[in-house]
DNA sequence: GTTACTGCAAAGCTTTTGCATCCCT
DNA sequence: AGGGATGCAAAAGCTTTGCAGTAAC
């Protein structure tokens, strides 16, 4: 059994082709790509791929921990199935996203906290990519 | 001369009644409202404010850097008129935000940049607010 | 056999745009 | 006076939903 299904077993829910054929797109998938992105790729295997499929599955393995949405572009959800803590730097011009894994370990003073009851946290730093930045010359 | 007014002219911009009374609104505001949450409190004034009027504002504000757009809520932008660099406490159950002013400066290892010409950065806390949290037991 | 997923289409929301009119400078 | 903003409505883009048929368990 490949590592992508048995990896969506653990997670518990119905298995079927097209969930499978999103999982696998999604796996390794540092591109951080939107719906349309995964529906897309999808479609080249399965062009009955319907887009609510999608956007159902995603909603299902956001659900079970199988996947993280991220809302660091302005104009749609973007997927990332590394759902361990990591930080992202975003493009501002072309909106490319890139995963930054560091140890850093980020935390905020108790007194600035206002009471909440903090579970996570991200950081986002915004810039140039160096495709970009070439352009802006 | 009303402080509002004379830091609206220093960005440049034709000055109307209705802009007037979004830059009001966002004076000072920290509860980083949604175009729909202006839109609201501005029609009390201006009952034939129109949602258009909104969006074009609060664009021209953001370009000018009166204001700074957030993507911190899945669902809508959110707009704040902080535009000094804080960063924010976010209930992941009723979408509340708080502002985080931290004296910790957030770099990024040169190694880690990827390339890229870093110009802001944004660190973003999950987590419940202490209303939800009471709600939760 | 049950449960629940798929696919299609339509609807829902937020945000944008076109255009005629009006108003600030 | 002229350029730009307003207001209205319609459109656009992303996402969700209802439903009948179908597939996974």
């Amino acid at each position: 059994m490949k590592a992508t299904t048995e990896r969506y077993r653990t997670l518990g829910i119905k298995l079927t082709p097209q969930r499978l054929a999103i999982l696998e797109c999604l796996d390794g998938n540092k591109s951080h790509p939107s719906a349309e992105d995964i529906y897309k790729e999808v479609l080249k295997r399965f062009p009955t791929m319907s887009f609510a499929t999608v956007y159902n599955t995603l909603e299902v393995l956001r659900e079970k921990g199988g996947v993280q949405a991220l809302t660091i572009d302005p104009d749609r959800m973007r997927y990332d199935p590394d759902t361990m803590g990591h930080h992202h730097l975003i493009c501002q011009r072309c909106r490319k996203v890139v995963d930054v894994h560091s140890d850093v370990k980020v935390d905020i003073p108790e007194d600035m906290a206002h009471g909440f009851e903090i579970t996570g946290s991200h950081m986002e730093f915004y810039g140039l990519c160096p495709k970009c930045k070439a352009k802006e010359d």
